[in-house]
DNA sequence: CGGCCAATTGAACCCAATCAAAGAATGTGG
DNA sequence: CCACATTCTTTGATTGGGTTCAATTGGCCG
């Protein structure tokens, strides 16, 4: 959509000047290191549109958070499949998950202009040492990646309705949680063939799956951006939906 | 199977007599706070088939490290039904996903008289901001956390025998790295109920697949015991089933 | 022995993949 | 600016793999 030729652009801005600063690793690091270290610290690039953050095999020398826009975590199947892990939305940590590893297992692709922060690794590892809230925040943005995965993990008993309202519903939380308006509203940074291979659904049933969620009034769509009618429904869907069973809970 | 009536001992016995020491998070922890802080830090407790080590809802006080036997992770979804997220075998961390977290998440119950290895919290956060070595584990142990779910994210597109197949290579490569004996032949310390809580598949096909493979002659499997015959086959079946076409590797 | 649980096998059904094709949107080059 | 190319999206028809339902066997334990 919107591809401007925003080449990638390194600078030394200040990372106060970002939105979720109170949330951001990065910003914790600095607030560690102090504001004289500040540029040698912390810089931010941007990214246009399909343009790689990092490859399969690259070194690991940085964490990266997002600012704007967004991107995918993939890797490719043995067949040379693309697999998406996860989407990386504004405040999200990118390449966490290689951490323990010397080289990305997977590769992050902007889905649009994007802008991230990054956090040499360098830093990282010796402002966990000395820093306590590093250690705990960076914890914690660990434990969230386990946490979404582990959620991931869900859909694998999930039919394909179920998949796109709960992924709709990830979209929608994460997206309350990061601002406090646009919650009924909103437009998918992701093509329906990034959700396929996210929700491991082929495009066609994803397709299918939004217009049925049309037809039945919980939502409205146009391309991209998509407005939640019934949200009542929606949740429902995404979860309810599989007890309507009397429900008896397991020991 | 060995429903032994061992009850839920604890005992301060050093971490020393563990045969996984120079690859646990628990004795590098040790290491760490000294000969003369021993018994006030690791703690070794042995819990028999079914019994948990913790439950969800519990405050996340201490990680554990598998010595012996085996336990699953799981949860409970929405309509009750038990969906298992990890197995936890020797040398494995166990409770590492809910850092960053009060409570846990996920459940861990033992399969079979197992034992396991208590690192509390307080002291691993101590260690690894004194000990590098300590930081470094568990980085390293998350990483590992974290691959292994990104590494069952890829189950969503596979068939059911690829599952199979694929789980028991996971099993075999990972026994192997632990001992360096019993490759070919081993006891799955699950039932076929809990293999398809973990892969998504329904117990039926869980058994079908079993008896596909050995019909095949591949594997030979009376109960949990299992003799794989055709190592090369089996790993064919687990990555390359994929990729009988002429495999085009995406950009 | 009877009850319980795990495992196995068969038959019918169902959801989603696949194949096929056409339309919409976006970007490119003349 | 328009024609063309490419990618994305949508819809229909068909197929297939896995679930579900159902019945049977075998082991373990009270």
């Amino acid at each position: 959509m919107l591809n401007q030729n925003v080449s990638n652009t390194v600078a030394a801005l200040p990372c106060t000047s970002c939105l979720r600063h109170s949330a951001c690793l990065g910003a914790c690091v600095q607030d560690a290191v102090g504001a004289e270290g500040e540029n040698a610290c912390i810089t931010t690039m941007t990214l246009q549109r399909g343009q790689p953050l990092f490859r399969a095999g690259d070194a690991v020398d940085a964490v990266y958070i997002v600012q704007s826009g967004a991107l995918k975590s993939r890797r490719h199947s043995y067949n040379g499949e693309e697999e998406i892990v996860a989407f990386r939305l504004p405040g999200d940590s990118v390449g966490l998950d290689a951490i323990g590893n010397r080289e990305h297992g997977t590769e992050a692709v902007a889905l649009c202009s994007t802008r991230v922060c990054q956090v040499p690794l360098t830093t990282l590892r010796r402002e966990v040492h000395a820093s306590p809230a590093v250690a705990s925040h960076l914890l914690d943005d660990l434990g969230r990646e386990i946490g979404q995965l582990q959620e991931h993990l869900r859909d694998e008993r999930r039919t394909a309705q179920v998949r796109i309202a709960a992924f709709l519903l990830a979209q929608l939380q994460r997206r309350r949680r990061l601002f406090g308006a646009q919650i009924d509203r909103f437009t998918l940074p992701m093509t329906r063939i990034d959700v396929g291979r996210f929700l491991g659904l082929a495009t066609e049933t994803v397709s299918r799956m939004f217009t049925r969620l049309q037809t039945d009034g919980v939502i409205a769509c146009e391309g991209n951006s998509v407005q939640v009618l019934d949200s009542t429904m929606l949740a429902r869907l995404a979860d309810v939906a599989e007890s309507f069973q009397p429900l008896a809970r397991v020991a």
